[in-house]
DNA sequence: GCGTTACCGTAACGTACGCTACGGTCTGGA
DNA sequence: TCCAGACCGTAGCGTACGTTACGGTAACGC
């Protein structure tokens, strides 16, 4: 036996790399040599961490759901009313704030390599079925009379107007402002008060 | 004199080829060499053909919102009302068929491409504000009596769940159905005759 | 204190990239 | 018919990438 060392740590500080060099750089500039100089440390220890490049951005990719997951979950749990939620959930997963912005960057990233890669693919995939599933719980929850077919249908629009939000203010942040994001959103929620 | 060549054909080829190996191959798949192979020539003739890698994904780029504005404009012409005309505007611009969704996953990389690249951010903004625009002029056509900033408002909120539901169906066709795109504009549409 | 061994920095490999220089090829006008 | 020259294929440049092999180094058990 000799030298240990804390796995799990250099996971997280690798990943903390990892997204800071997207956030900065976009995902062409994400190369290991630039993960492991943010890091300070070098691709040989990078490369003792994850077997490779894929099993790096995968472990990013978890890092992203990871926190957007996470502050879905402060939303709603601050809520009081299911309604509440659904907004409070809607609103933090648009891109009011830089820091948002910066996922909203990274999530574009993801969601083109997706486009190339399986295995990103299918986290992309289950990872966005889990936020309509949670969505379309949220308005089952707010409008309890409702069958279930339309909830979904309401959850599948409430996310892609959301994250079509988040995409076009990614890259035209002057058109798609706060003001108008949240405007969008209130909107499309003042629909589930008075349905057809 | 000697040689003469025609390029705009050329470019013409050139961008389809670019078109079709951004599709097949996404973002990082897309190399000069990669064109040239899908055109059927060599590196060398791309670079005589554009000066370099941005002004061939420029022209790319172009083609792609010509194409888009050109299938609008179809869209437009045949519907009778204002109200219809909307309709189908943006229900050719979500992607039920295999064309549209190549055109999709084509849009993902050039916006991906755009949070990197100055040059192709700033064709997105222009070209995604002109189709805002025309959304909003057909919303305000529909609508006569709507003030300006709620049709401009309620254009970029179409625009948002339009590429929204062309970005997640992309990568997620089986949760982002046909049905389900169309019923989410229909739903979307229809709060325009029940304002609120 | 010392050897063993896990750990990781160093260096380099092979590959693929964008791009360029050059020379062969074919065409249009005299 | 023939030549000037526009055109483009070939080959290779320099660079940066992901990945690997190896040797130094530091820590744990005895």
């Amino acid at each position: 036996m000799a030298r240990r060392r804390d796995l799990a740590d250099q996971q997280q500080r690798l990943s903390a790399a990892t997204w800071s060099v997207l956030a900065a750089r976009g995902l062409p500039g994400l190369t290991l040599r630039a993960v492991a100089e943010r890091a300070g440390c070098t691709t040989g220890m990078v490369l003792h961490t994850f077997a490779d490049k894929q099993a790096l951005l995968v472990h990013a990719r978890e890092l992203l759901h990871w926190r957007t997951g996470q502050r879905a979950d402060v939303a709603q749990a601050a809520a009081g009313t299911p309604r509440a939620a659904l907004r409070a959930v809607l609103l933090q997963a648009a891109s009011p704030t830089e820091e948002k912005r910066e996922e909203a960057r990274v999530w574009v990233g993801f969601l083109a390599a997706a486009l190339a890669d399986p295995v990103l693919a299918d986290l992309h995939r289950s990872y966005n079925r889990r936020f309509v599933d949670r969505i379309a719980a949220l308005v089952a929850a707010a409008c309890p009379d409702w069958p279930s077919a339309d909830c979904a249908a309401a959850a599948t629009s409430l996310v892609a107007l959301v994250e079509g939000l988040n995409v076009l203010a990614a890259v035209d942040p002057a058109t798609y402002s706060d003001e108008a994001q949240h405007s969008a959103i209130d909107t499309a929620l003042a629909r589930l008060d008075a349905p057809l």
